[in-house]
DNA sequence: TAGATTGTTAATCGATTAACAATC
DNA sequence: TAGATTGTTAATCGATTAACAATC
């Protein structure tokens, strides 16, 4: 009865955001190792590799499962899988991107080389964009039709890269068309319901505490 | 005797990162209240605004002074102040641009028109770009002459926009040519030497979490 | 089997929150 | 002055590290 009670708790307590920074870092270091045909990886190993504790990298994998093998240590190729599996990249997400100043176009560029799990079906930005009209088979649309594309198309992720004074207003109508995800560049700290995930990327905020350590360093 | 074993431990101890990544947030609240017009806030009131505790607010600031005054609050211009110079952004900072694809190109944007004490003093690219060949008074050069730029102009800050496999080949060179700090847009964690600042935006990890909250959610 | 390394519990450390005396 | 709110100490909570039994 006892055991059963920590079980449940164990399943239901949810995992810490520090815990889940972590992930994809792991994953990445993995993706590294597999192609350098590095098939397996002690917690030791990898810990020197990549700077957290061994202790700490068996801890994190364990909140998840138990992925790897007495004596032997964790297959590359399996946990880099599990690490996706856990994160949701065995899904794919449809995503509009709004805003298609040169930051948006970074975004459509990298998400459609590098992220491939995430399909671009939509770009909307206040202005009718004249050349470079379709961008790798999504459209390239005015902001009217906004909401509307995100509810037919059943969009998961709206990629915000408008001017700060313009986010909450694009979130606002994302949100209402049944968005589920928000990956916000803006320097805005975004107003969600409940039941949709937000990422910030606040690139001001990662500048600022760059001049703090580099006052520490001289 | 003791006490001064106290306060000199004080002084020394470093702070922690989780104090420092909240303090452009802080100040980013206070920069908008002060748009507002508003004069004090109270501990209270910023906690509610912010969404950390009153209690948190007051001991990260604590950390490096006292900045309120009992019964009244903190003064809203004067804490703001502070905290730029806490994060040391009472200096300016002379910056590089290495890789002008659309990322380095929003970047450039985005710190010439809204980070002051940010100056670009030039930008690099394998490629000879032909239009668009000074970036407001910046300079686009070609990557051969990186090393010396740095060196002669006595850059503090490399702004690293080039594909990932680029990215450490970039950093020693700017290493070797006596910068202080990178800011580093690529996925990968850079090989530095002891008294480089670095600060890495890996946009990559921060989509991934995004889709691990997204489940979470549904 | 013996050696290696995990999974997991226990100990430690640090960060957050609560409480309250100091003081404006 | 009385009320408000800080600065700071103490209590709590959570995250990291250490240790070790389980086991491949």
């Amino acid at each position: 009865m006892r055991e059963m009670v920590g079980i449940k708790e164990r399943a239901e307590r949810q995992i810490s955001k520090a815990v889940i920074k972590r992930l994809p870092r792991y994953r990445r270091y993995l993706g590294d190792l597999q192609k350098k045909g590095v098939e397996k990886i002690s917690s030791k190993d990898l810990s020197e590799l990549i700077g957290y504790t061994a202790s700490q990298i068996r801890q994190d994998l364990n909140n998840f499962g138990g992925f790897g093998q007495q004596g032997y240590g964790y297959s590359v190729d399996y946990l880099y899988e599990e690490i996706g599996n856990i994160l949701g990249l065995n899904k794919t997400y449809k995503m509009v991107i709004v805003g298609y100043g040169r930051l948006g176009q970074a975004m459509a560029n990298y998400i459609t080389s590098h992220e491939h799990n995430f399909k671009i079906a939509g770009i909307f930005d206040v202005k009718q964009i004249i050349q470079d009209v379709e961008f790798k088979g999504a459209e390239i649309l005015t902001c009217g039709s906004l909401a509307n594309f995100v509810a037919k198309e059943g969009i998961d992720i709206a990629v915000i890269t408008v001017p700060a004074e313009k986010a909450q207003i694009v979130a606002d109508t994302v949100t209402r068309a049944g968005i589920r995800g928000i990956w916000n560049f803006t320097a805005v700290d975004l107003d969600l319901p409940e039941g949709v995930a937000c990422e910030d990327v606040h690139v001001s905020d990662s500048l600022h505490a760059l001049a703090y350590y580099m006052q520490d360093m001289k």
